[in-house]
DNA sequence: ATGTCTCCTAAGAGGAGA
């Protein structure tokens, strides 16, 4: 069983990838972020068509989240409970017993920037919501587009970027704090390629000279880690015509041992 | 290297966000 996440910067323009990566991987669940576009214009005709459901938080223009899923999410919450924001960033459901979380992280423009701050009050309670989360279910999985590239190696020139946004400091630490409530990055289980990344900008050829970020990331519970079989990123669909900015990435799962769970 | 893409408003380009 896969489950994948991908940020498709506006589902009506990248609707035809989606149906394609579908059909061709199959995953149990796909996180979407950047929708782009209210609940109103998403597709759900064409994603039911493809033999998915959709659990839809979307917003004019810009953010949007969604979870894709051969079986309906159940116990669907939209954003932080307790955190009020317009910004639709944030679905949970469960699926297979699983407990998926799309989230599309605010980007944060730059140091100096409100976007910033609130970047950083966003990751509190971000913080505080999968902890209340690990302890309801044991098998949490938190996956999208996180705008944070945890080390030098998810960095295709860390000098360049050094302490530049999405690779400050303060970033850094907040994501390692997600990690030490009891979340695995699932691309760190495996042995991967070195230059893996997940988001190439649009300008200056980045994606042919792999000027990219690990930014995108599929964190899971250690009990979910043990069945954990396979992770990475599918570069495909970036060198289509009229791509995302982004890559697709996944994890694979071998079969629960409580089917009932 | 102000480089590209997508959205909006509002009626033609320009701004916001990434």
């Amino acid at each position: 069983m896969k489950i994948a996440a991908w940020n498709v910067n506006s589902i009506r323009v990248r609707l035809p990838h989606v149906l394609a990566w579908l059909a061709q991987h199959q995953p149990l669940v796909l996180c979407l972020q950047e929708l782009k576009c209210e609940a109103s214009a998403f597709p759900f005709a064409e994603i039911e068509a493809a033999g998915y459901y959709a659990a839809v938080a979307g917003q004019k223009a810009y953010n949007g989240v969604a979870l894709i899923s051969k079986e309906p999410a159940l116990d669907v919450v939209v954003g932080i409970p307790g955190f009020n924001d317009e910004q639709q960033r944030v679905i949970a459901g469960t699926c297979a017993g699983v407990r998926v979380i799309s989230v599309y992280c605010p980007n944060g423009e730059s140091l100096t920037s409100e976007k910033y701050a609130y970047k950083l009050r966003w990751y509190a309670a971000l913080h505080d919501y999968l902890k209340a989360e690990l302890k309801q279910h044991t098998e949490l999985l938190v996956a999208g587009d996180y705008n944070i590239a945890p080390e030098d190696r998810d960095v295709y020139d860390p000098v360049a970027w050094k302490g530049e946004v999405l690779c400050s400091d303060a970033e850094r630490a907040v994501f390692s704090q997600l990690l030490q409530l009891g979340l695995v990055d699932s691309f760190r289980l495996f042995a991967q390629e070195d230059k893996i990344y997940s988001w190439w900008h649009y300008r200056v050829n980045a994606f042919k000279r792999n000027m990219g970020l690990r930014i995108d990331h599929l964190l899971i519970s250690t009990a979910l880690s043990q069945r954990c079989t396979a992770s990475g990123v599918d570069r495909a669909p970036r060198a289509l015509e009229r791509p995302s900015d982004h890559a697709p990435i996944f994890a694979e799962f071998s079969a629960s041992s409580n089917p009932n769970s």
